[in-house]
DNA sequence: ATTCTAGCGGAACATCCGTTCTAAGTCAAG
DNA sequence: CTTGACTTAGAACGGATGTTCCGCTAGAAT
């Protein structure tokens, strides 16, 4: 048989085991493999099966009942299974209020709703929380309205960090890139074309937490 | 028994479970369960199983051999762990220059860099590549340098579509959403100050694929 | 002391299950 | 046509497996 040619008859008879072991946490038995693809006798079952184990489709254990797995599954374990981050979205971001942030006991269970991240994407995984932005007002950030914002709550900070600021006396919450400079605080927002924000006593600055991530969805 | 009180023995066999099924693909049997937790007699086991069915961490099914499953796989499959997608980073986007497409092998196979994406942030799941923003000319569609955008190869596009386009006669690539109007193509960025472009022949533009995500990692 | 219940151990049983053997059908190569 | 490799079918065998029944012990409740 020529290597990667499968039959009609094998190819239904992997299906099926995915399909059943994924229903039913177990493995098929020869006879219910024979019976879901069509095959009355065990024999041929079997015979088909160490195909599909030459092919390096299948393991099979032998004298063990049920005794077979996808190799599929298993390279999927390797490669495939990233570490997911489940991230909570505590909330909306407007302008005109503070950034809500994530009660210490909400932030660990319950959380209505959370977003699944992958650990590639971020370099932190503690203390991380999501939010909406919503209105156009942080397009000067080139943040538009409807992204997603990952921060990561952090009281400090250092020069060129992504922040979220309240600033005190103007009311308002921006996010802008954040350096100390002799004695004054410069909010320097994303796009280059637009000026930054100079605030001469750093208490006027809350810094509510450090941008980690945006993402965008369209359509 | 009170609930959620669990014997030694029961706790032993949990353990076993998860770790067996882990390893092997398929769940033990129960002469298998009762020789690694140091139980003489089928019966015993058996019973300690109906126990764990009773208190809810454990499924069986009558009459079938290795016919048990954990509850935990069950749900840690529909909400803890998520589907994981790979996507082949292809390139990077100028506006100088058309969007580099992957080659429907390398597609497949043997991407050099790819990203891991959650599931719940994309739609589809089919010919998905991503690129890396070069430059700042994308800044009118909220788009920075360093940005990763996830597009769909997809020729067909609807109004309103985030899409690459290149641009024969200004030799230029860009994100625009994209509109059919009577007889020319219009082109809107996202940026709401600016203005967008017209096309009167839909020839001159070619759509190279559809925005499905863009993710600005920062720190 | 007696009763009751939970838990354990052993054995037997019917069935399930993987394996093996024999026979036959199919189809392309010689 | 004959041959040989590949596939299928059926049957039987022995071991594996889940189930059930009986007896025993320990400890709590009556």
């Amino acid at each position: 048989m020529v290597k990667g040619k499968l039959s009609d008859r094998q190819q239904r008879m992997l299906s099926f085991i995915r399909r059943f072991t994924a229903d039913n946490g177990y493995p098929p038995s020869i006879r219910e493999i024979g019976k879901a693809v069509g095959i009355s006798s065990t024999s041929v079952v079997n015979y088909n099966l160490n195909r599909l184990v030459e092919e390096g489709l299948l393991d099979r254990d032998q004298n063990v009942s049920r005794g077979l797995r996808l190799v599929e599954s298993l390279t999927g374990m390797r490669e495939g299974r990233q570490d997911v981050i489940s991230i909570p979205l505590v909330g909306r971001i407007f302008a005109s209020e503070p950034v809500p942030l994530p009660g210490t006991d909400s932030a660990l269970f319950g959380a209505d709703e959370a977003i699944q991240i992958t650990g590639d994407l971020l370099s932190a995984t503690d203390g991380l929380f999501a939010l909406e932005v919503k209105g156009q007002s942080m397009i000067d950030a080139m943040i538009d309205e409807g992204d997603i914002v990952v921060m990561k709550r952090e009281p400090e900070w250092r020069n060129g960090d992504m922040v979220a600021v309240w600033l005190k006396d103007r009311e308002e919450t921006t996010l802008k890139r954040i350096y100390r400079e002799q004695g004054r605080v410069r909010l320097q927002p994303a796009n280059p074309t637009m000026e930054p924000i100079y605030v001469e006593s750093p208490e006027e600055v809350e810094v509510q937490g450090k941008v980690m991530l945006v993402v965008r969805q369209l359509s």
